[in-house]
DNA sequence: GTTTGGCGTTTTTTCGAAAGTCATCTATAA
DNA sequence: TTATAGATGACTTTCGAAAAAACGCCAAAC
């Protein structure tokens, strides 16, 4: 189930995955500095700026923003070059749609096939989670909070058999990742309405009492919730659904 | 709902997405030459190959290969160049699995909230399919049946209201049009067991009778038959399944 | 007043060469 | 014989500049 050092997909950075190349590392750079609204959603990305933000040559940062596009974090017009992706409600709500359906069923499959190291590897996953506490805002600090809470998310689905829906999976766990942080941004009060810890602990509970209705209901409300929040979040922040930044 | 002529994301060729760059027409051109078989699966893509081959530059070569790897067509590992994606019968069953997952959720979505727009949209797919006869071997016939045949698909999901779980199903459709071509390419007999346009029919009576249930289980059947014939062919013709070609 | 057509400027896209990396083969030493 | 080190060749990756396209501005025409 592992994969090597050496065949790094473009996929997901797992744990060792360090840069072999330099698109590789722009790659990871410029999708942090973008997940993290160091770039405003709509914002051009030109290559000369980029360039020397980064210190790199045009054909690596081309693979990179192409890389980016195909996860659809940034959008490229044809001879008219890339931009952050815009942001908008239907968004936010759509991605929580679908990974509702996508990651309920892969809960479901990996509760009922789910063996004993797949349960070491979620109460694992989850200990570490909890022992971070949530960040006030954004910056270095909420890396390590983020690294925990996209691992407990994974590790839940870890045994439902398909790689295809874990990898659709991380995709739409990035985009949320990107809205969550910009809510985090502009709205650091918000995150405070709410007890993310409980709910992570009612999707853990009822995934370890093997209860599939209980932990899809509980995943299901997690994300209805987030969304909600960004949702509002955007409607009182206009700037963040419009182009220029 | 509409995406404009300029507005082409990296997503998906809808209708009228004529290439404004080479990298664009190379990537086209590229996923054709995947899709029909015309590299076998494990084969290196070297650039000096594809150059002289396409007569273009490496740096549009390599961007669309990067794109094919996002769309897992094409697998990289740093340093070591870029080839075809290996092909397993892991792969082939767990696609569709996953096609299952998401389309059966879109197909459900659709038929709730579908208007007469998208029966109408339906029914026309429907018919260009069945006027279309089904090719008997791969090659440039096949196309039109091809291109009918996404329509068919896309055009039932159509009214899901989810651009997210639309794109997925598109993304999805490749993967299981490259298993579906290589069959027809290696076992061009298989196909004739089968009656495919009974089953495009029973979906399509079944959406347009509104019957969800009914439509979401002769869908799983059409994909679940096809992928055991694919795993079936691949289990015969070995050189498939393998690295070099 | 609105549109049309030049014409620099800015920016993207593409090219070919240079630098870097990996795999293989051979020579040498243990 | 087996293992190690170095050299060789094939191929990938990266760079910077040239080519191509879009943008913005201003004047002329309708």
């Amino acid at each position: 189930m592992k994969r090597s050092v050496t065949e790094a997909r473009h996929g997901q950075a797992d744990t060792d995955d360090l840069p072999r190349t330099v698109a590789e590392s722009i790659y990871q750079r410029l999708r942090q500095d973008i997940l993290w609204g160091r770039f405003a959603p709509g914002s051009p990305l030109r290559s000369d700026d980029l360039r020397s933000r980064y210190d790199v040559g045009i054909s690596p940062l081309r693979e990179a923003l192409t890389r980016l596009t195909s996860e659809r974090l940034v959008t490229s017009i044809g001879q008219r070059g890339f931009r952050v992706s815009p942001l908008t409600a239907y968004d936010v709500e759509d991605t929580a749609r679908t990974r509702i359906v996508i990651e309920g069923e892969a809960l479901a499959k990996s509760i009922e096939h789910g063996d004993i190291r797949w349960e070491t590897a979620v109460v694992a996953a989850f200990h570490a989670l909890s022992r971070n506490p949530v960040p006030k805002e954004p910056g270095p600090a909420i890396a390590g909070w983020s690294v925990c809470h996209r691992r407990f998310h994974m590790a839940l689905l870890s045994a439902c058999g398909s790689r295809w829906q874990i990898e659709l999976a991380e995709l739409l766990f990035d985009q949320a990742e990107r809205h969550r942080l910009l809510r985090g941004k502009f709205a650091p009060a918000e995150r405070l309405k709410r007890d993310t810890a409980r709910e992570h602990k009612q999707i853990f509970d009822a995934a370890m009492s093997r209860d599939v209705k209980a932990a899809q209901r509980a995943l299901e409300k997690h994300y209805l919730t987030t969304a909600k929040q960004v949702v509002a979040v955007l409607a009182r922040v206009p700037r963040l659904v419009h182009k220029r930044a």
